[in-house]
DNA sequence: TAAAAATACTCCATAGGTATTTTAT
DNA sequence: ATAAAATACCTATGGAGTATTTTTA
């Protein structure tokens, strides 16, 4: 008989990579988690771990009972969640990815407000690039993403948040500066500056200037890892060409000293959506969340604008 | 903590509605069942039964954690069925359901077939109407269900089978058993004869009906509770009037006297797909059944015809 | 030769059994 | 009065501990 302990034992023992850790983890002994390996090992008749490389890796079978033993456990943490959730407590662990080009603007303007409203959640916050929370997600090691959509996963369940528009950032000094909206034509002789591949930005800037038929956009060659959005309007500042910026990221105006333009309409938009796994079933915490965000959000990004066109992922 | 076997007791208690024949179903003693479910009540801190009445019933926030029960079951009972897969056994417990318009005409095609090549799967049948499959499928307490789509429920994944298209049965001496084809006009002056409420047959039927620009069809004041069409049929035979058969039942033709007509184009049809909830992760099995099923079928069905119209459920 | 995992053995917590009482119909 | 559930108490399986050996880097 499989029991829930066992399973538990089963994903320290993946995370830790080793007897010793994971069985601290796990507040027992090494001795008591290796019997209880080799018993679910023995009652399922298959090899989960290779313990012949260090650290120990799952078998491909192994991998698919991991990633159902996740599952699980979840299921069965939601019973005491849905629990919480009666007595109009929302409480437990909530892990939750953000993507970088949203996470410094958004977190700041609902974790607070979410915090002290919800103080039993303990939320576990980590910033990833699309392409992982995607994975995250599908394999249960993650609750919730927050991150530009559609995905077109039809494993994922998308709610969306708010439409957030698209702005030109150039030095004041540039021509682009001179321009109350910036149209098609005039990005064509500008050098543009993009975040480093795998940044669903760098893609969804691409795509603007494709619409706008700049078929070859000048890209500058200079591109961060840091997928820092901040280090690229520095360079822009100090004249390496003019980059596209989210409408979040714009109104941090303050530290900036460049110029934030508009575009013509239609103004390009991307969607932003709080991701979740279909198995995920505690729909009270998820309203909440989803009702925290959208109360700190402006209120102008909430509608649908008329003059918008949407850029996928 | 709470344990596989607590769970396994819940669900054997709601299903039984007292403790000596769940403890019974469980192989063990009725103390010991009522010690472990007082035992989980405890740890909860909520009630699961109602044990004022019989038979007992669970309260409201125990309905939750059933239906979350039997997902963390049936979630962990797929961790043996995918090392199953992984060896190429197809087997385990599947729970099938289907219509009544669909199971005496689709079973007998493709079950035999299907036991045979896959004896090590046990198969639990049973027929119900399309909504009671939808709740079933959600609450986890069946697998698939094989119906007409599509259903618009978010919580399922349909798996497109085949396209069945309808034709109007008569008896042998009515005026439309003279046509080659059947068209809006013909059937105005005709009485129809339909299921009972609650089928999806009877829905489709008058939406062909109303698609015909019959405003209102002539419908005739037999309706059967049984949901049996063949019992239907048999009254077309003796001359109460006409009906609407998807094209399976029709190939049942030699035990017929009445007239199968075919509609003119574009002929009205229905979707059939087999269904599962989007937790449902026994992929092996389920593209085994998909592939038997599909096997089984006339060919003609399984594309989609150019002259078709499809109605929904 | 360390460090890690498996083995050997002991212990005790608790799931489960039997007998009985209490509670509802 | 009868059936069902809870309680009391006992048993024993097996999860978890300590000490030790075996294995791999």
């Amino acid at each position: 008989m499989i029991t829930l302990t066992q399973l538990g034992y089963l994903v320290a023992l993946e995370r830790y990579g080793n007897f010793r850790q994971a069985a601290k983890a796990c507040y027992v002994t090494q001795p008591t988690l290796s019997m209880q390996i080799k018993k679910l090992e023995d009652d399922l008749g298959v090899v989960i771990f290779d313990r012949s490389i260090q650290p120990i890796k799952p078998t491909p079978i192994g991998q698919k009972i991991l990633d159902q033993s996740r599952v699980v456990i979840s299921q069965t943490a939601a019973i005491e969640e849905l629990i919480s959730e009666a007595r109009d407590e929302i409480s437990g662990e909530l892990r939750l990815a953000v993507i970088p080009t949203l996470s410094p603007y958004l977190l700041p303007l609902f974790l607070a407000k979410f915090q002290s409203s919800y103080p039993k959640v303990q939320l576990i916050i980590e910033e990833s690039r699309t392409s992982d929370i995607i994975e995250a997600l599908k394999r249960n090691k993650l609750d919730v993403g927050l991150l530009a959509t559609p995905l077109g996963e039809d494993s994922l369940v998308e709610h969306p948040l708010f439409n957030e528009p698209f702005y030109v950032y150039a030095a004041k000094q540039s021509a682009l500066a001179k321009l109350e909206t910036v149209s098609d034509q005039d990005l064509k002789n500008e050098n543009l500056l993009l975040l480093a591949e795998g940044h669903c930005l760098r893609e969804q800037t691409l795509r603007v200037c494709r619409q706008s038929r700049i078929k070859n956009p000048k890209v500058g060659d200079l591109q961060f890892a840091s997928g820092s959005l901040e280090t690229l309007c520095r360079l822009v500042e100090t004249g390496h060409g003019y980059t596209v910026i989210p409408d979040l990221a714009r109104r941090w105006e303050s530290r900036r000293s460049g110029s934030v333009i508009p575009f013509s309409t239609p103004i390009p938009t991307r969607e932003v959506s709080l991701v979740v796994h279909h198995s995920f079933v505690r729909s009270g915490i998820l309203s909440k969340l989803i009702q925290s965000i959208k109360s700190c959000i402006p209120s102008e990004l909430l509608k649908n604008g008329l003059s918008q066109r949407t850029i996928g992922i």
